[in-house]
DNA sequence: GACCTTCTCACCTACGTGTTAAGC
DNA sequence: TCGCTTAACACGTAGGTGAGAAGG
């Protein structure tokens, strides 16, 4: 087991917490290029969108659930033609987190579906309260299971995983075309530049 | 005071927990007509909406916050020569209620900010997890506020109250055209309805 | 000059409005 | 016919895309 992509196991009402990637191959498919994802000032949601399935909570606890992103390497990178390649020293990280929506909210909320951090926005400007970067650094997601600590209940370990299928590069524009294109036929916010749309516009245009 | 709008008054903490609607002028100004809300069978949003605030909550108790609709009166309403008169008896109510997508959340997230019941959607139509009303009848919004019962800790109790300026009557389309221009007026959603925007397509159109 | 960032834009998704005509 | 309900519709709000030009 890789004790920098899991906190120890921990035991909550006799079941052992698991936290699990749900949309591996589309992660996958990405991590080929490698994975780029755009920052901007006001903030940029993410795709593939990070989607975990929790098990082994206690359904009457209370959690909240949040996000950060782990510097995977100490250097930045550069795209050299057509080729990722690591350059000088990384900047300094900053730490910052997001919490899901949903929290805080019941163990058996967070289990009963898939959990999706769909709204969170990352970029590369401090102070919006979203997840800051920077550009040019290798990231990992990582989702942390916290319990709320009410006045009497007794404290439940805190328990996160890093998931190495969602690394990717933060970018201010895509590097890699390939990275484009599979975002333009993935993500549906993208279909205005797919080929059947292109092809309509210059039909119109004729 | 009047015992069937406010639940016994309830301490928390040393403190009398309030509940208070907040957008009071304009629930005013409906009402002079009086208000309808359109009812249809995917659910339709409440205008004005259901804004409350809450005062004297315990900060660190977890409490999850509800809204329903209570029957006004034991009658059918129907709307003769330009106005509301009452008819035969009403029908079977039914028993659903709306939680606040922010539930369960801490006291101290409840009281920071006024809480917007925006996004509740009216139905004639059961199962859709919206509240269901039935169309010609008069109701009255209703907001519950209810101590989660953690496993430690101590039971406190749940206090509710109902706001008079909210009182309308469901319709599956609108009766009083006066109400159709107030909505049209203030809700930003309509806006495609105003005078202003009539015009500019009459422009276009000669 | 090369690299990286920022901004505006057209074009989508998603969905909240009253209108209108049709249905019962 | 009349009263009420339903469904399709045009037209907004709100905001998520990569493209491409401009800036540093």
């Amino acid at each position: 087991r890789d004790s920098t992509h899991q906190a120890a196991p921990a035991m909550q009402g006799g079941q052992l917490v698991t936290i699990q990637l749900e949309n591996v191959p589309l992660w996958e498919e990405f991590r080929t290029c490698p994975t780029e994802m755009v920052v901007t000032r006001q903030g940029r949601r993410m795709f593939p969108v990070v989607t975990v399935s929790v098990k082994g909570l206690r359904p009457e606890a209370m959690y909240s659930v949040f996000m950060d992103m782990i510097l995977v390497d100490n250097h930045r990178w550069k795209y050299v033609r057509g080729e990722w390649v690591s350059g000088g020293k990384a900047d300094q990280p900053h730490a910052t987190i997001y919490k899901h929506p949903d929290s805080p909210h019941y163990g058996s909320h967070w289990v009963k579906s898939p959990i999706s951090f769909s709204k969170v926005k990352l970029t590369n400007r401090i102070g919006e309260g979203h997840l800051v970067l920077n550009s040019l650094h290798k990231y990992e997601a990582r989702v942390h299971v916290v319990p709320e600590q009410g006045q009497c209940v007794h404290p439940l370990p805190s328990i996160w995983k890093s998931f190495r299928e969602t690394q990717f590069i933060a970018v201010t524009a895509y590097q890699n075309e390939e990275v484009t294109q599979l975002k333009i036929k993935n993500n549906p916010y993208a279909k205005a530049f797919t080929e059947a749309h292109k092809k309509t516009r210059v039909v119109e245009e004729q």
